[in-house]
DNA sequence: CGCACACTGTACCACGCAGTCCAGTACCCG
DNA sequence: CGGGTACTGGACTGCGTGGTACAGTGTGCG
């Protein structure tokens, strides 16, 4: 199943065939139909298992923080991790467009893991306000979701057009939008 | 091509084949593949042909914007139709996220897409900044692609959930950075 | 020891796919 | 009118696919 995350991850789920992920995990078929109903009950547990990867991976950069600036470091290291991947897309963006509408369970675990990451932002957000950083009327959840939204619309743009500056324009612009709640 | 568009967004690309759009065309392979050099070159036609009907529909909502309100107006006008539409994800996003990595025309094609649909929000813009709506430092175009980021983001977020609050959360967002600039 | 059973590898199947091929067909130009 | 040519439909091919069937294997338990 991680083989099969990671084939899903890099060519995409239609593109990539229960044969590619058996060879991949040196497995036979029997095995894996004693395992799963079917292939897209494998794609449905790949997208859990990816978005439980991406999300652990996002607690360790944003669930210690507490202060604009952890935000913004925390916030430069995901674009800069991005860059270095080669502007994949956003590892849960691209597997929920491809499978929501196709594929119930996985839709909802696409679904699951953008409320992980946006409860991480806030938390972080939510932290911040506790310490006095942000404005009490601030709204965490609100601000989280309109980050997470600038955040995906970002990579998306950077995606299609192979150029860093949409994802840090959109960066940008969510710490502004953090930064208008600053007390 | 107008079949192949449609089904491809409705579908997806993977999922439609070559004999699928013949069929929903009426039309043999002969002819095909006296058009197409093959199913990429379909593909990409395909994506170029619906963002340009994407946008010609974008034009016409957002062409002839230059105030705030008609601004707010327009992206209220569209959100109700990405809800009328059952939140199928952004038709060129979609699109764009699929093809990306796996088919260098067609994600031209889907660059281009965005590229207009962000000209059309700068332009906008730009014409409030003319009217004295937006202070001269505003960047249009900065501003733009910020917008565009968050509605992207919100209609990724909220096809994932079949909610469309994400998607309002986003549009509001954006708005607000835009107010931010405001005289 | 032996047997039952959960598990595994692989040969296999029917099918749908992209792409080829060819026998028409209609239209245009002389 | 007649012939060449640009175009069209559909039969066909080889292959990769998801899924099945089955024979074999090892392990735990009586």
């Amino acid at each position: 199943m991680e083989r099969a995350a990671e084939l899903f991850a890099e060519r995409g789920i239609a593109a990539t065939s229960v044969d590619d992920v058996l060879a991949a995990a040196g497995a036979g078929k029997g095995q894996f139909y004693h395992y799963f109903r079917g292939r897209d009950e494998l794609a449905a547990a790949a997208v859990g298992f990816r978005c439980g990867q991406v999300v652990a991976g996002l607690t360790g950069a944003l669930g210690g923080v507490s202060s604009l600036a952890g935000l913004e470091e925390a916030l430069a290291g995901f674009a800069a991790g991005f860059e270095e991947m080669g502007m994949p897309g956003c590892p849960i963006g691209t597997l929920s467009a491809e499978v929501a509408g196709r594929n119930e369970e996985a839709r909802l675990a696409a679904a699951a893991g953008f409320g992980a990451w946006e409860r991480l932002l806030a938390g972080a957000l939510e932290r911040m306000r506790q310490r006095g950083e942000l404005r009490a009327e601030a709204e965490p959840a609100w601000l989280a979701t309109a980050l997470l939204a600038s955040l995906e619309g970002g990579m998306a743009l950077s995606q299609a057009r192979r150029d860093m500056a949409s994802l840090r324009v959109a960066v940008e612009a969510g710490l502004a939008q953090v930064r208008a709640w600053a007390s």
